[in-house]
DNA sequence: CCCATCTTCAACCAAATGGTTGACAACGAT
DNA sequence: ATCGTTGTCAACCATTTGGTTGAAGATGGG
């Protein structure tokens, strides 16, 4: 949905037509994502147009970047050595995840 | 809860207590949390405390990024040349996001 | 005016989410 | 061995989410 709008603005028909749902699942949808300021609407004739809206990406980024930067820092400083003090042994069983990034 | 383990890891406990909710609930948050690779578990006696993993954060950005550089090359092109050209008038309603994007 | 097209509204339904309580597993301390 | 602490599992419930169908509003073309 957001992929498409990324690539340009459509109809909520043109929004439905690629997948297996309804028009009005998509118009519904998108009410959500107007609602909540993500894209917005324009008017042609009957249609309805919806515009992704980029500045939200700037938004959400920002609201990533706050937590990463607390999360970042304390891990650089004390919280590894304090882990190692103390025998602290961690398992992530996620493999997808994992990049070297405990020492 | 990302927020409190943005800043530090913690037990389950510790993520409910300031909350009034339930540890089996906050539990079962963290399964899902733990299941998506969101948080890690250690083991610490019978605790096994809580740690936000940073990688996902990276990952986040990554996917926004893809979809902002879309949706602003394609605004810096030519979508707003063809929408002034059928006299396309975008109404947003959302106040707080308008900062004159669009010329 | 009436029709075709596009969208939305309303009522409804299934599944997912987020919470509860109660039982129980794991562990350290006594 | 037993107990207190911590976390998880299971069953259950309410709300939200995401979908459906059917009817209705809006708009331009004949």
């Amino acid at each position: 949905m957001v992929a498409r709008l990324a690539v340009g603005d459509a109809t909520v028909g043109e929004l439905a037509d690629p997948y297996d749902v309804s028009v009005q699942a998509v118009s519904k949808h998108i009410k959500v994502l107007a609602d909540a300021g993500l894209v917005s609407r324009s008017k042609d004739a009957q249609r309805r147009p919806c515009h992704l809206e980029a500045e939200v990406f700037d938004l959400m980024t920002k609201w990533i970047d706050r937590y990463r930067q607390q999360a970042q820092e304390r891990f650089e400083r004390l919280d590894d050595v304090l882990a190692e003090m103390r025998g602290d042994q961690r398992h992530t069983n996620h493999p997808h995840l994992e990049q070297g990034a405990a020492s």
